[in-house]
RNA sequence: GGCCGGGUGGCCGAGUGGCUUAGGCAAGGGACUGCAAAUCCCUGUACGCGGGUUCGAUUCCCGCCCCGGCCUCCA
């Protein structure tokens, strides 16, 4: 069974459902304000990984993913000079309802994670449509004595009030400053204790994306949008949660205690957190500028599921540093690997190879131990002892963890695109010249058919294309 | 100050108390080719520093240095 890193203990533990044959899992999603970076996209890969993996053994996965719409994102402080929150700047910016913009962004999300393979969750829960659930869930955190309503008319939730505050990130509340991370002193708060966060904020100057309540009208604290929709969806016991490893303070700590807190016990069985990705050396921030998207990876020529192999060739839980070069390493073995695996297909049909397959699925087992799973695979690629239709089979089937569609050319006549206006002429041209042995005229026709796109190989059976 | 994750050959990255000590990219050599490209074959170079434990440490322990992250926006 799949054992994974517990953040909470930090051990590697057996995931167990709770449910016989279902696995429930909460996925921390995206705020869509902007695009999502690929550093993002390689937590949302580390759930699909999961799923797939748990999914092996025979487990129905329950999967829910959050759409934080809601751009109130800063709860206690404010975060940039104005006050104003991401998603109501960006609307701005694009001179835009926040709503439109939410949608905007929502939409490349899953554009995005299509192009990963990533295979959609069971439910997308967006934050603006879960509001009368929280404001449920406030009110009950509230009448249980762990919120209270501060001077300032906000709604708090009260941070010495759980005792098992802290044990997932192994923060403890005296060692937390007061302000710290903030650039000014949160002056005008209404906080009894300084890691007491905000359930619930008054409009105030805000006049968008604000709700009535029992507290006047405004909107919800980031944290308390995730133990509303899980619980509504999943249940109060929720086997996974995953998100970044950014995620674990305060966002999950704070979660862990509004759930736990509203339904009297531990909500969440494993919590499993991804590491960041590095870009050429550096965390991948707007703030860094090293931001790379999926489009940047398209642009450059890159298949971008050679980007979910450039992941898969790390753990998840370790820092990993992505660079152009690479990506395009990746891209090239996912090429390789492809034209194999439609050569295989080309020979006899065999029975999967079952050392190499038990040895792939033990290793996403073993904490999603997708680097050795490579190494198996790379291994079983130059095996002479294997038939090559069983090496079709066992990479088929390695193919349904790894997402990779290695199978997309099987069975597809190597030239199937079309050529550009102008090429075939370019083409018979060479081949003539080449049947003349003029190679001057040769050589500029290869260059002149780059500059279209294709590029040309010979071969003892003649000139062959390819589009670039 | 508190809490994490790291430092492996030119680069990226697995892994390991001793064994033929991953893999990829790049580099060099070769095959093929009119030349290229592509493909295939071959080759080299490692474990941040100092101590300790041990018959033996890159691997375990301690100290140090350095890098990256979190500490109330963040995947």
């Amino acid at each position: 069974m799949l054992r994974l890193t517990d953040t909470q203990t930090k051990t590697v533990r057996e995931v167990t459902a709770s449910t016989p044959g279902l696995l429930t899992v909460y996925a921390c999603g995206p705020t869509v304000y902007r695009y999502a970076h690929v550093g993002n996209l390689r937590t949302f890969l580390l759930t699909d990984l999961i799923r797939r993996t748990a999914e092996r053994r025979g487990l129905r996965v329950k999967l829910v993913q959050n759409i934080t719409d809601v751009g109130h994102l800063q709860d206690d402080t404010a975060i940039d000079s104005t006050g104003e929150d991401k998603l109501l700047a960006q609307a701005r910016l694009e001179d835009k309802s926040p709503f439109a913009i939410a949608r905007f962004y929502e939409d490349a999300f899953h554009r995005d994670l299509a192009a990963l393979n990533v295979r959609p969750a069971d439910a997308y829960p967006r934050a603006s449509e879960w509001i009368p659930s929280m404001i449920t869930l406030i009110e009950r955190l509230v009448a249980s004595g762990n919120a209270y309503v501060g001077d300032d008319g906000t709604v708090y939730f009260a941070a010495q009030s759980y005792d098992a505050y802290g044990q997932l990130s192994g923060n403890r509340l005296e060692d937390l400053r007061a302000g710290h991370g903030a650039t000014g002193e949160s002056a005008a708060t209404g906080k009894r204790f300084h890691a007491d966060w905000a359930l619930w904020k008054l409009a105030g100057a805000h006049r968008e994306m604000t709700w009535d309540s029992p507290w006047g009208a405004g909107f919800p604290g980031w944290h308390v949008e995730c133990s509303a929709m899980s619980l509504d969806l999943l249940g109060d016991t929720i086997d996974l949660h995953t998100g970044g490893i950014d995620l674990r303070f305060p966002h999950h700590e704070d979660e862990r205690a509004q759930s736990n807190c509203a339904v009297g016990h531990e909500v969440v069985g494993h919590w499993v957190h991804g590491e960041h990705l590095l870009f050429e050396g550096r965390k991948m921030a707007k703030s860094t500028g090293n931001v790379v998207l999926v489009e940047d990876v398209t642009a450059r020529g890159h298949d971008p599921l050679a980007l979910r192999l450039a992941f898969l060739s790390s753990r998840y839980r370790q820092q990993a540093n992505l660079s152009w070069e690479s990506i395009a390493a990746a891209d090239a073995l996912i090429t390789r690997w492809r034209t194999a695996v439609a050569a295989w297909a080309e020979s006899p049909s065999e029975a999967i190879a079952p050392a190499y397959r038990d040895e792939v699925l033990a290793a996403f087992e073993d904490d999603l131990d997708t680097p050795k799973a490579l190494q198996v695979l790379r291994r079983l690629e130059k095996d002479d002892e294997v038939a090559p239709g069983a090496k079709f089979e066992t990479f088929a089937w390695a193919d349904t963890l790894l997402g990779l569609d290695l199978a997309r050319t099987v069975g597809q006549p190597v030239v199937a695109a079309a050529l550009p206006g102008g090429a075939q002429s370019l083409l018979d041209e060479r081949a003539a010249a080449r049947t003349g042995k003029d190679f001057a005229a040769s050589d500029r026709l290869r260059d002149e058919l780059a500059a279209l796109g294709v590029s040309v190989k010979d071969t003892k059976a003649g000139q062959e294309w390819s589009l670039a």
